[in-house]
DNA sequence: TCCTTGTTTCGACGGTTGTCGATACAGAGG
DNA sequence: CCTCTGTATCGACAACCGTCGAAACAAGGA
């Protein structure tokens, strides 16, 4: 119906996944099946090596941050399926988009990896 | 052909998914084609609420480790789902299972955890 | 030996995902 | 206005994935 002006800011997915509850680790309890549903949205973004490749280029690059047009040529893949990869990261809250001018620029969304991080952060053995 | 003897004990996936290379960050530098497949196997075993409730009932379990038994009740799951699950995790590597008498044990590989927070966890920003 | 229970494998089914080409949208510059 | 380039969406297709019931395997007990 209405078309959205900025397609790229578009909190496309159901926007935060559970970033509260921040520093439970899996060994303490039994996690809860609420929020398995909403971590693994996040491991299934990270779950392919095209993602995981974009990720980590746009983490790396000057800046933090990349334009697209700096990633498509890296890959042996059409503009749609980089899009539509970047997209995924987007929807699990990994990256953000910010259209400059005529191109788009996407940066890693740091506390969302380091959540994650702690998250597998085990605490030493009973 | 031949018939194992052992199977929960064999190694079904290919093995050690790049164990050696432990300390490399995604921000660090770009991360090449051949590491991001071996990490994708990993986040894409840890992508589904299923079996991420079950890496954190086996963490979270007496002992740091559970019966399959103890697992199938927990989910509306038919066994042999429960038991594709756990192989998935096992082929990752995030898990082992020993089988002692009629039962079947797992536990969790905490190395393979550390690897994948330390991976995650960034630098400060440059 | 046969039976029973715990666990895995097999074969099949529907739903999801990665990929593409075609198309639409956004902005800059004629 | 029109055109050109960069990026996103759409529609379709094959491949993969989660699930099940049926069957096979493993170990213990009658």
């Amino acid at each position: 119906m209405s078309k959205k002006s900025l397609p790229v800011v578009d909190v496309t997915g159901p926007g935060d996944v559970g970033a509260d509850e921040c520093c439970s680790s899996l060994t303490s309890e039994p996690l809860g099946e609420e929020r398995a549903v909403e971590l693994a949205r996040v491991f299934k973004a990270m779950g392919d090596p095209v993602r995981l490749r974009l990720l980590s280029l746009i983490a790396s690059n000057q800046g933090g941050e990349a334009c697209v047009c700096e990633l498509t040529g890296v890959f042996d893949l059409s503009g749609p399926t980089i899009s539509h990869h970047l997209k995924v990261l987007r929807e699990a809250a990994l990256i953000t988009g910010e259209r400059r001018g005529t191109w788009v620029y996407y940066r890693v969304v740091r506390e969302r990896l380091t959540q994650v991080s702690m998250l597998l952060d085990l605490a030493p053995a009973t």
